[in-house]
DNA sequence: CGATTATTGAGATGGATTCTCATTTGTTCG
DNA sequence: CGAACAAATGAGAATCCATCTCAATAATCG
């Protein structure tokens, strides 16, 4: 388990404790996508008196802190992942098919805009949202009928 | 009010309706980053009847049509934008600040993910997240003390 | 170890979204 | 232009998720 996060976590004056170092555990290994439910969940197998409100104040914490964040994916709530590198995502509107791709070249624009407004940029997401192959065939059956 | 939106909705087999035409309205003409509850309360200026469940109704189905889509920023709620085009945020994870920019390379690559993964792409989202200028002082300072 | 605080967990509370179902309305077709 | 039919609506109930409260606990520091 990360000893740099908990590094981290220290430095910003908080205390390590037994939840806050499961749900790090759980973002660590589990990685991506998980809801509160699950990291719930998750996190009781590792410390089992945890508490579903500290599972939420410490999302709340890892996502100030930089380390993890949401992600909106279909109407399903908010589910986390690391925030480091980028994530990217090609989204059906009309079914809600979520694919996950690799190559991009947002990297790229980073610089500029960190010097443009001053920012520290540590992650970026990018989505692409249109139709899949197959709701493009229903979508033009329906409009050929 | 777009003729066009009217008709691809009554094409997709659905009923025109005046709370259908009242958030298509809003969405035309308010644009960005309206929640739900704004949306009623337009849409009830135009047609007071307009009940709440029916706002949610025609947001899900405008959104399977691919005419709006829900933005999530910060922890308040999903929150509404037509969908074409690029929309593109820098997030500053500690304090929330948003910052939208225009200038994206993101277009340059629908043509080879549309030919990839057989996608027909009709909008994207950008989203950087990082530090703010102002956040990265506290931080900074936070560590020296 | 004891003092000082932050943190925690259980349950209560609050708010947003979805569900239900009887009623209304848009559309189609004669 | 009326039916006739199915789709859509609105009010309120029900559900679900997230936050809050507060007394008890535990991490950290000297
Ligand atoms: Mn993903
Ligand atoms: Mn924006
Ligand atoms: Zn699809
Ligand atoms: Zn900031």
């Amino acid at each position: 388990m990360s000893t740099s996060l908990i590094r981290q976590l220290r430095d910003a004056g908080y205390k390590i404790t037994p939840p806050r170092l499961a749900v790090l555990e759980i973002i660590q290994r589990e990685g991506e996508h998980l809801n509160p439910n699950e990291i719930l969940a998750h996190a009781q197998a590792i410390h089992p008196q945890t508490g579903r409100a500290t599972v939420y104040r410490t999302l709340e914490l890892l996502t100030q802190l930089g380390i993890v964040r949401p992600i909106y994916v279909g109407d399903s709530g908010p589910t986390y992942i690391r925030a480091q590198g980028g994530h990217h995502h090609l989204v059906c509107s009309r079914c809600g098919a979520v694919i996950d791709f690799d190559q991009c070249v947002a990297d790229g624009m980073e610089r500029e805009l960190e010097e443009r407004f001053g920012f520290r940029i540590t992650s970026h997401l990018l989505e692409f949202y249109g139709l899949c192959a197959h709701c493009q065939t229903l979508t033009s059956a329906a409009l050929s009928e």
